[in-house]
DNA sequence: CCGCATCCTCATGGATACTG
DNA sequence: CAGTATCCATGAGGATGCGG
């Protein structure tokens, strides 16, 4: 009697034969995936991940935090006397299906930022998954300062990677908030209009050649959410 | 008595300004991607999604399929007399996203069917997606009979589809149960293991050419899950 | 401080019954 | 057939406590 069982967390499964419905069984819970975008950029502390993910109950992140690990997609490091927690690399391989997503997901940016908060270090994933077509003929490095970070994107043969660079600056940055940038990347803004309404400093030929594909999605809803 | 309200249902966001975390608000709760995956296909009655999510409480579905069309990503179709539920062009739009998660989580599939459910539509998602890398000399068109029922892939230059034909059949059929197709298609077992087996019938060179790249992903769970 | 564990409250999910 | 109504179980959100 007493308790009925204490281990095995039932861990409400969907019970179909079914690649898609068995990854949701491991990453298709509330925050999971915001805490894999998280991480994307490199390892974080667990104080790190509470704040920068507004709004998430600390207990809650503790369980997912644990989940995640027995799942094998992200994994405790205790270096210098620091825990941080760290994608595993099949952790990793969510970077394709997130990217994806948020590419689908573009078009409900357009509303702006509201109340929403935000964080630099989400546009790490953002801009390359946005950009994903764009080509330049020669490898380009721009600098985009942002909410007082500085974040470097590099467009090459590989296609394009941003990250945050604690080392030297790249030779053409450019500053915005974040708002413009996105606008930006999704094509709701053109590189004229933010420049002319002084949104925007920079090389307005790297700018360009940058932001060219502003990839207007194929199809976008149509009526605003939430009527 | 009366109601309190039966509007403003608060719907649970995130409040981040990141496209990944805007599009989890709209496709992020329980249910709501296995439907999009059911109408992929195309449209369905309600009852026929009733019973294909075996599981789903039949007010979760009445409920998501109305926040789905509020969304604009589901709209109902009152054709011939009968209702039927369909995806949106900017519902169909996260077949990307979705076979690229199905993808990463296919090694998920390595553990079997269990006690599973299992429906053959759920392959024409999965068939292309982990073949997406598959190219074929020429057009090969190929009838995979499972369950009971025959669909069939081709493989063009424009990639691989799937579908359920109700007309006339393909030249080359072959048969097999579920597993031993998702299995192949996966890379879990080899063709010839599965011809050997007797598990498999049908033009040997043809099953050949098409499951050639049978991928195996990049990375996998080293641990099995939920130790 | 950092990294959680506990406790409580309320919104969501799930199972079943019932109805136009 | 296509849901609505109801009731119970579970998971999420928020505050607080607490050992290292």
């Amino acid at each position: 009697m007493e308790k009925v069982n204490q281990q095995s967390k039932k861990s409400r499964t969907y019970g179909q034969f079914c690649a898609l419905a068995r990854s949701l069984d491991v990453v298709g819970d509330r925050w999971t995936l915001l805490i894999v975008r998280e991480l994307l950029p490199g390892p974080m502390r667990y104080t790190e991940l509470k704040t920068s993910l507004a709004g998430i109950a600390t207990n809650l992140l503790a369980e997912r935090l644990r989940t995640m690990e027995s799942n094998g997609i992200v994994e405790r490091r205790l270096e210098a006397s620091s825990l941080t927690y760290a994608l595993t690399p099949w952790g990793m391989g969510l970077r394709e299906p997130m990217e994806a997503l948020g590419r689908w997901g573009a078009p409900l940016l357009a509303t702006g930022r509201g109340e929403d908060t935000f964080q630099p270090r989400w546009l790490t994933l953002a801009l390359p998954a946005l950009l994903a077509g764009a080509s330049v003929p020669s490898p380009v490095e721009l600098g985009i300062e942002t909410d007082g970070l500085l974040m470097v994107l590099r467009i090459d043969e590989d296609g394009p990677r941003a990250f945050i660079r604690r080392g030297e600056e790249p030779e053409t940055v450019f500053a915005a908030v974040p708002d413009v940038v996105v606008a930006l990347a999704t094509g709701h803004v053109s590189i004229e209009e933010a420049l002319a309404a002084g949104e925007l400093r920079g090389d307005p030929d790297v700018l360009r050649s940058v932001f060219a594909a502003g990839r207007a999605s194929a199809s976008a809803p149509k009526t605003t959410p939430s009527a």
